[in-house]
DNA sequence: TTTTAATATTGCAATATTACGATAATAAAA
DNA sequence: TTTTATTATCGTAATATTGCAATATTAAAA
């Protein structure tokens, strides 16, 4: 056991729930919190800014990127990070859509 | 190693992280869209209308309980979920608070 | 070219999650 | 009281996630 069943779902169902457990960790709320804070985009400011090792931030940026939320530029020798913003803004759209689906369904 | 450093985080990262953790599975995704699409509340037909056993719905009605989600009440022999309303939309606020700050800071 | 700085990847250990069968608990029905 | 139906909990196996040290990669600087 342990393999969740996908297949029985929608991919809808299944993207929302992707959607949702990537930002389901508080690394990854944080460093969305703080590069958009930053405005200019962000790389291993992270890393001091937030008590995690470098191979660490380093993965949960990855898991960022994995779904559209964060772009990646390189910059020098460092990695510039920014929101993602026509990302983040079909997102937030898909869980509103949702949540207001739910509610007006259910009330 | 393998736990999750949230003593490293703010109470809200915590929280607003949970709440997403516990969206980010498709079978409770599809309970909630299922329960607020009954209208009337729903308790044993997730288990034949989803394909997962009976303990395994169990255990994520009780995830979705756990943040407040859902209301259980005993009806007769069975339980009877429904949408608790109120704190869907209190989720569903701090969520696009979350959205719509980043996205203001950033852009 | 060699060094340095920043980031990514690999490999591993610890922990968490997912799923299910078996069983317990609960309440109505017989 | 006994049976039946429904839901919860326990125990366990499989898989996934989290975190870090070590190492690789990459590009500027010396």
């Amino acid at each position: 056991m342990g393999v969740t069943k996908r297949q029985i779902f929608t991919e809808r169902q299944n993207d929302l729930a992707r959607f949702f457990k990537v930002l389901g960790h508080p690394a990854r709320v944080t460093i969305l919190q703080y590069i958009s804070n930053k405005n200019a985009c962000i790389c291993n400011d992270l890393v001091s800014e937030i008590g995690l090792a470098q191979a660490t931030i380093s993965q949960h940026l990855k898991e960022l990127k994995s779904i559209g939320l964060l772009k990646g530029e390189v910059e020098g020798k460092s990695m510039c990070y920014c929101l993602n913003v026509e990302k983040w803004t079909e997102i937030q759209n898909e869980l509103n859509v949702f949540f207001n689906t739910a509610k007006s369904n259910c009330c």
